[in-house]
DNA sequence: GTTCTAACA
DNA sequence: TGTTAGTA
């Protein structure tokens, strides 16, 4: 048998990942450190990343470049894992209902209230830069 | 040759 | 973060 997400499979070593997402190796070890994503390991103790670990870090790296630090990052990561975990039991409960993405109005509303709660607005330590387009 | 950890700048 | 040292 196979993997039961081909997106979840360890394939890629961190050089493939490094042009894939044009972090450095350095960048993304220090990001696992910070637990943003968890590659698998290989037998020789050597990092194998998945389709998903890439897509996460590709995300990663996109509110890095918009200043968004690590304690922003996380919360924006844990959204989208919450979303997944929505759209997998709503799969599941309604297999034959069409299936619909969130707008992008849903989104940023979901954003905003999940940074309100994480008092972002009196901790200037989570936002190093520009996150209006989160509460438009 | 590549990757890993730890550490220094 | 970049880079280097000593390994596996």
């Amino acid at each position: 048998m196979e993997y039961k997400d081909r997106k979840a499979m360890p394939l890629f070593p961190i050089s493939i990942v490094s042009e894939l997402t044009e972090l450095s190796a350095r960048q993304i070890r220090y990001y696992e450190e910070k637990s943003l994503v968890t590659p698998l390991r290989s037998e020789g103790n050597r990092r194998l990343y998945s389709f998903y670990d890439v897509d996460r870090l590709i995300e990663i790296k996109r509110l890095i470049d918009e200043g968004v630090n690590l304690a922003g990052i996380k919360q924006v990561l844990k959204l989208k894992e919450i979303q997944i975990q929505e759209k997998q039991v709503t799969e599941q409960q309604k297999p034959k209902e069409q299936k619909r993405d969130l707008t992008e109005k849903e989104l940023h509303e979901l954003l905003r209230r999940e940074l309100l709660e994480s008092g972002y607005l009196n901790n200037s330590s989570i936002i190093q830069g520009e996150l209006s387009r989160f509460y438009h």
